[in-house]
DNA sequence: TACAGTTGAACTGTACTACAGTTCGACCCA
DNA sequence: TGGGTCGAACTGTAGTACAGTTCAACTGTA
């Protein structure tokens, strides 16, 4: 903690500023999955050049929000059920090998705090589905890696876009009642049955995903 | 299989091949760490504009090897114990969730045919480290997931560009004994010891790499 | 000699214009 | 109905321009 944490003077780039104004809208819905970005309706409506564009959506491509085609340019993303599945595999090892780990007291702490918060959302009715994916990110950080974290984080990115886009609600006390079991078996300290509750969570949310798209 | 297999009209743009040159040129040392792309430079040499160039580097910056800096443009990545102790974290939670899973045969198989691949290698003095790397490459896909494949496909990317600038070199006899362990435990079947294994030896990497940038 | 201040060249970030090549829907025709 | 043509819209790339930033060299000063 120095005297001058905090202080820093704006320094990022128009491009950057897009990209992050894109990425804002896209989640919002603004574009639909599969929709292509026109650089010129963009670039026109929002007052910069054309390139500038093109640099914003280089950016976004980092977050994988969107891809690029030839000749079509940049393409909004769009759930197929290949593609989450993957997804969901990706995060169940990953929450799985993390579920396996010995919590520190402060990790124990932050998802049990995770899961009030998850909790408080489910009664409120308001911001579950986020409450949720901060309740894995808070598992996966069981595994201590900051690339995993960031891995991890971005899959999140992506699954919370198809969940908006297919406007996916989950139902409040389904949702509690799930993590409260693997809450339960962490701080039971009985690691193969939260392996397992794990599992069977991740198994159930995606086959719901599924459903929905058919 | 169909009788169309590889035949594929050349569809990719002057951007997507200059960072693929690029990302070669980087591999393969011409850039150092910490060094500047200089676009204007970079545009002339190569007979490009500098826009193109500079979507290039955008497209170099998905992989990793890059990381843009305000005002300073381009800047290839650089190895500091904090990114290496990193790097090797989220290989070594990747590699020991991986190992604790049964193989299927032909994983089993893949797995020992990197392992000869990485002797041969190791006999013959010429490509250690790819083999090494493609070796634990196989490791992590027994997993089963194409996104954790992938993305310890970039984590690899990156290793492999530390390794080069560092000119490390790997003891043939040493690399082989520790990996013969690892196949050796995974072919009795004894996942305890194979997690153990893979944990040592990815251990003992990170120092020697550690100790080398001292 | 050490250090603060100034200056200028090199470079990035952004804008604007231009145009060849591609895509894709609309229209037409058999 | 299916294939073929056409044109508008759009992407990919080139090129020019310029304000703002960086950084190293130079200058002056204590």
């Amino acid at each position: 903690m120095s005297a001058l944490d905090g202080l820093e003077v704006r320094r990022t780039t128009t491009a950057q500023q897009l990209a992050d104004g894109l990425s804002e809208r896209i989640m919002a819905g603004a574009f639909g999955p599969g929709d292509r970005l026109r650089e010129s309706a963009i670039a026109a409506e929002l007052g910069v050049a054309r390139n500038t564009i093109r640099e914003a959506v280089r950016i976004l491509e980092l977050t994988g929000l969107v891809r690029y085609e030839v000749n079509r340019g940049a393409v909004v993303i769009a759930p197929t059920p290949e593609k989450i599945e993957a997804l969901y595999t990706a995060r169940e090892r990953l929450e799985t090998a993390a579920i396996a780990r010995t919590p520190r007291p402060e990790q124990l702490k932050a998802i049990t705090t995770a899961f009030d918060d998850l909790r408080e959302a489910a009664r409120t009715g308001h911001g579950i589905v986020d409450r949720d994916l901060a309740f894995h990110q808070q598992i996966v950080a069981l595994l201590d890696s900051t690339r995993l974290d960031e891995f991890f984080a971005s899959l999140t990115k992506e699954l919370r876009f198809y969940l908006t886009v297919l406007s996916k609600s989950e139902t409040p006390e389904e949702v509690v009642a799930e993590h409260e079991a693997i809450v339960e078996a962490i701080r039971l300290g009985d690691r193969d049955r939260a392996v397992a509750e794990i599992r069977a969570h991740v198994d159930v949310s995606v086959q719901r995903l599924k459903a929905m798209l058919a």
